[in-house]
DNA sequence: CCAAAAGTGTTAAGAGTACACCCATGC
DNA sequence: GCATGGGTGTACTCTTAACACTTTTGG
């Protein structure tokens, strides 16, 4: 279409035949548990059955974005509070049926604000452990893998990491959350050093009341200051 | 597809409208020079005779590198040493006739290593400054912006820019290609401390032969090398 | 008083940054 | 010998990393 070569192709009756499909990646995160993905179970073949990425053809007239937030509404009744484009599949022969190009989402939402499945028409939502997977259909693994990486990346230069905690949280849900997706120990006061340096918190009067040990204050992420600094070329970093 | 909505959705008629293209942003370096973008002239409706990306409509068995590569050496003739995918663009709206999906991918070339439109089916392939572009068709600016902003964050950590230079090149040239890439000035006794410290290069017994001034010592890219330590998880940083 | 988690500072090492003069060549 | 670009070292500052004890609460 861009050439003449493609024109003529399209002009020669052999039109393209490829349809266009996004998924998504959805982290959830639930205290003090592995980091869990967001996957529905398939009620019609291939993979009928088995478990996959929420998503689905995209609508004619709707953006890349309207298609994975509708797709997620309406397969798990969910909102991601996070959302970006990850990376678009495409290669041929990744569904067995059609040639489908899949532009990939990663999402994350706090599971203690979502109940899955409300108004669903899909078979059956569910979150996993990232690492207790099923088998998954297509190349939705890799996906994940995609997915996984780039978190892992991403968290550690921007606080994203924010949206997956509840709206008041104590400083250690924090730790376990970084912990958890970064796979390692971190030193707690070196953290707690370069977190608070960014002011990125805002302290409130509640403290956390379950559990044993000394109660923790609980903290709320200051999303309006961390535009501001944004904006300024801030640079968060974590390691 | 994904699930009972789609299916029928596919089934009742109603099929999706959609088409996939690529499109690429191909940077090359001229000696001291700004950054330049490979362009392509328009010879069909709509932007006829105006500029934009080079790419195309994805064929139906082909994969998405494969139909960029493909485009890029049929509308001008060249293999970018290095392509890596973008983001993909598909708004509603973007392109005036059918709706367009265009996943988008970021190049580097070395021009004086590749002619331009040798046996090309465009009309005409040139380069042009980032500093000076023309008018663009569709979003293809918006897509430029953005691969402007993936390159220079991705240059700092990622030695990408070695293939925008020569095989032997003068330590200088790569000074200034970060120069210009970032667009600021950079300490030059810093920059080589940094870069040496890395061991990426290798010195050949070859000099700078033009230009006046002492000639400089012509380094090679060590490639090998730059994938043994990629894989030890190790990070190129620059500033 | 015991267990559990929260809260808190200091020091040493390393990395980053700022900075200016001499060198090799061509004309 | 002068203009041009190449090549090099040091000191200061700032950031990162390592490290352990006290506090508050519930039972």
């Amino acid at each position: 279409m861009y050439s003449q070569r493609k024109l003529k192709m399209n002009t020669s009756k052999k039109l393209q035949d490829i349809k266009v499909a996004v998924d998504a990646v959805v982290f959830g995160y639930f205290d003090k548990e592995d980091l869990h993905i967001l996957l529905i179970k398939r009620n019609i073949e291939p993979f009928k059955g088995g478990w996959a990425l929420p998503g689905g053809l995209v609508l004619d007239d709707e953006n890349l974005d309207d298609a994975v937030r509708r797709e997620l509404h309406e397969e798990a009744g969910i909102k991601p509070d996070f959302l970006e484009q990850l990376y678009t599949f495409g290669n041929v022969g990744r569904d067995p049926r059609n040639r489908v190009v899949s532009v990939t989402y990663l999402g994350l939402v706090n599971p203690s604000y979502h109940q899955l499945s409300a108004d669903s028409d899909a078979d059956d939502a569910q979150w996993f452990s990232v690492n207790k997977l099923p088998d998954l259909a297509f190349d939705h693994k890799e996906i994940i893998d995609t997915a996984l990486k780039r978190l892992r990346t991403k968290i550690q230069y921007q606080p994203i990491g924010f949206n997956l905690l509840n709206e008041e949280f104590p400083f250690s849900d924090l730790e376990n959350l970084y912990k958890t997706i970064i796979g390692q120990e971190i030193d707690r006061r070196n953290f707690r050093k370069k977190i608070m340096s960014y002011g990125l918190l805002n302290e409130t009067q509640n403290v956390k009341k379950e559990g044993s040990g000394r109660p923790g204050k609980l903290f709320t992420f200051n999303q309006e200051k961390y535009k501001e600094l944004e904006e300024e070329g801030f640079y968060f970093e974590i390691k």
